[in-house]
DNA sequence: AGCGATGATTGGAC
DNA sequence: GTCCAATCATCGCT
C-alpha cells in the first residue's frame, strides 16, 4: 500500500518514512493548529504530531509529509487539522488515484508498527529528501521574539511558560524558540558568561585606574594585569 | 565561488 | 533538565 502526499505530489510506502520520533515530528507541526480559526482545545495537551497524521489543505487531504533530514515545516500553507469525526469521512488517494481506506491508513501509520532499526535504516539523503529547502521562521514569530528580547535585554531568558506563549503566538515550536534565543543571545554577546566576563574586565580596569591614580604601585598593577586580564 | 545571515544541531558544563 | 560555544547547513546576494 502506498500513500499519496499532496504536499509533494508523491507516493510513499509507509516504511519509507525515515524518522518517527519526537525530535523530528515536533518540527512538523502545522502552524495554524494554534491559530484562531482552529479549535485547539481537543489537542491542547498534544505538543507534537506524528508523521502520517492527516491534514486538510485548501480542500485537499494530505498526510503530514515525511521528516527527511533537514526537512522544514511548510509555514506558508494554511493547514487545518482534521478531527477524528471528519477524518473517518475523508478520503485519501493512492499512487493511482484510487481511494484508500482511512482506518487501515491510520493503523498502518502508527510509529509502533515500525521498529527503530527499520526507521534508522532509511536513507536520509535520498533524492526524495534532497529537494528540501531551508526555510526561515515566520516573520511574525521573529518579530514577536525580537520584541520580547528587546523588552528583556538585561535578562533575555524566557521562562517555560513564556517560551510556550511565544511559540503559540508565532506558530513555531518551543524547540525553535529555544534555538532562536540561544542563537540571539550568543550572536549579540548577551549570554550570561559573556556578560559576566565583560563585567569582571570592566571592574578590573576601574581598579587598575584607581590604583594608578592613588599611588605608584606599578608592581601590583602588573601582577593584577597578569592575573586577571586576558591581554 | 565567496560571504553574511540565520536556523538547527552537538557535546560538554552544571 | 537548561544553557553554552562551536559548528553545520542552507538561504539570498554579489
Amino acid at each position: 500500500m502506498y500513500y499519496y502526499d499532496t504536499t509533494s505530489n508523491q507516493s510513499y510506502h509507509p516504511a519509507e518514512y525515515p524518522i518517527v520520533n519526537s525530535t523530528y515530528t515536533e518540527s512538523l507541526i502545522p502552524p495554524n493548529v494554534y491559530g484562531s480559526t482552529y479549535n485547539y482545545s481537543n489537542y491542547y495537551n498534544q505538543n507534537y504530531f506524528n508523521v502520517g497524521d492527516q491534514y486538510q489543505y485548501e480542500g485537499e487531504y494530505a498526510f503530514l509529509r515525511p521528516a527527511c533530514q533537514n526537512s522544514q515545516p511548510n509555514y506558508n500553507k494554511n493547514w487545518t487539522f482534521l478531527d477524528n469525526s471528519s477524518l473517518h469521512s475523508s478520503y485519501t488517494l493512492d499512487s493511482t488515484g484510487n481511494s484508500l481506506d482511512n482506518s487501515k491508513i491510520n493503523a498502518s501509520f502508527s510509529p509502533d508498527n515500525y521498529t527503530s532499526t527499520e526507521v534508522s535504516n532509511q536513507n536520509l539523503n535520498s533524492t526524495r529528501c534532497s529537494k528540501s529547502r531551508k526555510q526561515l521562521l515566520p516573520d511574525e514569530a521573529v518579530d514577536i521574539m525580537n520584541d520580547w528580547f528587546q523588552d528583556h535585554i538585561h535578562n533575555p531568558y524566557p521562562t517555560m511558560e513564556e517560551k510556550e506563549k511565544l511559540a503559540r503566538l508565532g506558530g513555531i515550536t518551543v524547540k525553535q524558540v529555544n534555538a532562536w534565543f540561544s542563537n540571539r543571545r550568543n550572536r549579540s554577546q548577551n549570554t550570561k558568561p559573556k556578560r559576566i566576563k565583560r563585567a569582571i574586565e570592566q571592574e578590573m580596569n576601574e581598579m587598575i585606574h584607581q590604583l594608578s591614580y592613588n599611588s605608584n604601585k606599578t608592581e601590583i598593577i602588573e601582577k593584577f594585569r597578569r592575573t586577571f586580564m586576558s591581554n
